[in-house]
DNA sequence: GTTAGCACTCTCAGTGCTTGAGTGCTAACC
DNA sequence: GGTTAGCACTCAAGCACTGAGAGTGCTAAC
C-alpha cells in the first residue's frame, strides 16, 4: 500500500480540518468541504488505509479520525519544502517593531516573544544567551557611591554584564582605574564559563605581581570573583501563555496547569536545548512524541536559532498543540529569527552604520 | 441586633471553615467541628441573624452559608490587631534567602516573589521602582566597542540604569570622559521623570557653552536624550501564577484565564498602585469589592511597601481569592517586605558594613 | 474501482429520579 | 426567654436512561 496522490490529498484535507476545528474528521466532512471528486464511501476506504499505514487514528469506533504525529511529520516535511526558500517581505517592519525604542538585548527578546505570540496565537519563548561561551573583552569598575561599585564585564560580543559590588572599605578613586586595568589584563580572552576554573590562578598571579600591594584590590578580589562566577544564569522569556487556555485541548485544568508550570519554569525550558548537538539546524520542528520531554508529548515545538559571529547563542520559538497551524508558525518563527539575527549582528558585532 | 461574643465566635468559625474548604458551611458542621456548646438549631438562629447583618449569604435556600466581603473585613481587622506588633523571628533567614548570590535589585525581587508564593501558595508580585521620582547623581559613558557605548545613569539611590547606544561615528577616547562630565553637570539633581521636560533646555545650554565645539557630543545628544527618556518603564515581577489553578474557584477556565491575563499584564498590575495617595500605609489589605479594579472583585490583595530613604518606591504583595488564608499571608507579606526593606536600605543607601 | 444503502456503534445532551445536606418554623423544655 | 428537638421543605448533585446524530464498515450494485 502506498501513499498515492489521492491519499495524500485526503490526508492533507484531514489535517487541515483538524487543525482548524480540533474535532475528529469524518468522511462526509471531507467530501463536502474539500472538492476531491469522490464520494464519502471512497474516502472512507482511503481513510481506513491511512489508518493502517499509521497516519490516522480513531478515538472510538464511531467517530471520525484524527492525524497522528507521523501524519503531522509528513505534512510539515512537505510544507517545509515550500517555505524553506521563501523570502520574508516584512523583514524591515519586523525589525523596527522588535527594536522599538531600545536595542538592549532583553528588550529585543521581550518584543520578539510578544509579537511572536500575537501573530501565532500560541505560547512563545526565547532561551537567551548562554554566556558561558562568551569571551571577556575587558573589565571596568564604575564607582557608584562610597561603598558600592558597579562591575562591568564587557564581552567580545559587545554584550555587557553587570554586577553590583558592596565594599567593606572605600576604594580610592585613583586606584579604581588601575584595578580595572589589572583585572582586564588577567581576564581578557577567557570565556565567562571558565572563570570558575581559572579563578584561583588569577588570584595567585595577582598576588605575585606588584598588584599585591594594592590593598583595595586584594580585599575585593575573592568576593568579586565569586560574584562573577555566579553569573551564568539562563534567561528565559515567554509570552502568550494564556493563549493555550483558548484551545479546546486545554479545557482540562490539570493539563493547562501542567503546561503553564512547564513553560514558566526556566530550568525546564532551558533543559530543552541543553544538548547543543541536537539543535544545530537553524529551524527545528519537533512534533509530539518526537519531543524528548514527557511533558511535551502532546505539543509541537518550532524553534529557530540566533547567532552572533556565526556562533549559536540561543533559541526562539513557539510551543503549541501538535494540532498547530504549522504553516503560519513556521513562517513567523523564521521571519522573526531572521530579524533578530540581523539586529543583534548589527548592534553587537561591529561596525554599525545608520 | 449586635455582634455579641457568640455571634463573633460563630462568624469566625464559619470563616475558618470556608477558608479551608471553599464549601458553604452548615450549622451542623459548625457545631461538630468547633466546640461552641450549643446545638445546630441555635447556631442556625444566629446564622440567620448574621445574614441579616450582612456578614453571610446563602448561595441558595437549602445550602449552608458563606462569608461576605464585610465578614472578611471584620475578620481581618480583628486579626490585624494581633499581628500588627508581632516580631518576625525569621528575618535573618529570609534576608539571606532573598539576597542569595546577588544583591542586584532584580534578583532581590525575583527571589522575594518566588519565596512569597511558595510560602503562601498564592500568586505573588512586585511592582518595582517607578524611577520617575529618582534623582540623577551622575552620568557615565563606558566605551564598549568602536561604535557602541554604554550609558550609565547613576541615581542618588545607588540604582544604576543602563542604555546601550549605537554611534554613527566613533567617539575619540579622550573625549569620552569629558562628555560624561558635561552630561553629569547638566543632569545632576534632576529627576529621571523630568528629563522629557528639560531635554530641550539641556540641549540648548550645551550649545551655548564651549561644549558646542565637541562634535561627538553634539552628534550624540538628541539620540541620547531620546533613549534616556524612554526608560520609565514599570517593572513587574510575579510568581506562582499557576497556584490559583489549584483553587476550586478557578476550576472554570474562563475565570482562570481572566485572572492570569490580568496578572501577566504589567500595565494592569502597575495601574493598581498608580494613585500614590491611596497606598501610603505600609501594609494594605483590599478585600473583594474593596478593589477598584473589576477584574479583582473576587480577589483579595495584600501588599506592603518598600522604601528607600523613607521614600515609597514600590510594592510587593499577594493576590488570592477573598477566601484566602489571611493570617498566614499577612504575616508572610509583612516579614518579606521587612526583609526587602532592610536589604535595599543596606545596599543602596549608604554605609554598608559587613 | 466507485458508490449507495444499511446496520451498527458510540458520544453527547437532555430528562427524570433519588439522595443528602441544609434550612426555617414550631412546639416543648429548662 | 433562650435553647433545642423534630419535621416539612428546598435545592444541588449524581445517576440511569433515552434519543438524536455523527460516523463507520460491509455488501451489493453500478
Amino acid at each position: 500500500m502506498s501513499l498515492d496522490k489521492r491519499k495524500i490529498a485526503i490526508l492533507k484535507a484531514i489535517i487541515s480540518s483538524y487543525i482548524d476545528n480540533a474535532e475528529a474528521v469524518g468522511s462526509r466532512t471531507i467530501s463536502k468541504k474539500y472538492e476531491l471528486g469522490v464520494s464519502p464511501a471512497t474516502i472512507r476506504n482511503e481513510m481506513s488505509d491511512l489508518e493502517e499505514m499509521g497516519f490516522l487514528i480513531q478515538p472510538h469506533t464511531s467517530s471520525g479520525r484524527i492525524p497522528t504525529d507521523k501524519a503531522y511529520r509528513y505534512y510539515v516535511d512537505d510544507l517545509w519544502k515550500k517555505v524553506k526558500k521563501s523570502k520574508n517581505p516584512n523583514l524591515d517592519k519586523l525589525k523596527s517593531i522588535i527594536e522599538d525604542k531600545s536595542s538592549e538585548l532583553d528588550s529585543i527578546f521581550r518584543n520578539s516573544v510578544r509579537i511572536l505570540s500575537q501573530i501565532t496565537k500560541y505560547t512563545s519563548f526565547v532561551v537567551a544567551p548562554q554566556l558561558k561561551q562568551s569571551v571577556i573583552q575587558r573589565i571596568q569598575l564604575v564607582p557608584v557611591s562610597e561603598y558600592t561599585v558597579l562591575l562591568l564585564i564587557i564581552l567580545q560580543s559587545n554584550i555587557v554584564k553587570q554586577v553590583m559590588l558592596r565594599l567593606n572599605s572605600p576604594i580610592p578613586s585613583d586606584q579604581m582605574e588601575r584595578i580595572s586595568v589589572s583585572l582586564s589584563e588577567k581576564m581578557h580572552g577567557h570565556k565567562l564559563g571558565d572563570l570558575e576554573k581559572i579563578k584561583d590562578s588569577i588570584i595567585r598571579e595577582l598576588y605575585i605581581t606588584r598588584e599585591s600591594n594594592n590593598d583595595a584590590l586584594m580585599d575585593l578580589l575573592p568576593y568579586l570573583m565569586d560574584q562573577m562566577t555566579g553569573l551564568e544564569e539562563v534567561n528565559v522569556f515567554s509570552d502568550g501563555i494564556t493563549n493555550i487556555l483558548d484551545l479546546p485541548e486545554y479545557n482540562d485544568i490539570v493539563k493547562a496547569r501542567e503546561f503553564i508550570s512547564f513553560v514558566e519554569d526556566k530550568h525546564s525550558m532551558a533543559r530543552l536545548f541543553q544538548n547543543a548537538e541536537d539543535i544545530n539546524s537553524d529551524l527545528e520542528i519537533s512534533i509530539g512524541s518526537e519531543n524528548k520531554t514527557v511533558e511535551l508529548k502532546d505539543c509541537s515545538l518550532i524553534t529557530a536559532t540566533y547567532k552572533l559571529n556565526g556562533k549559536l547563542i540561543g533559541r526562539i520559538g513557539v510551543i503549541g498543540p501538535t494540532r498547530m497551524d504549522y504553516s503560519n508558525v513556521i513562517k513567523t518563527v523564521k521571519s522573526i529569527s531572521e530579524a533578530i539575527n540581523e539586529i543583534i549582528n548589527q548592534n553587537y558585532n561591529g561596525e554599525y552604520k545608520e
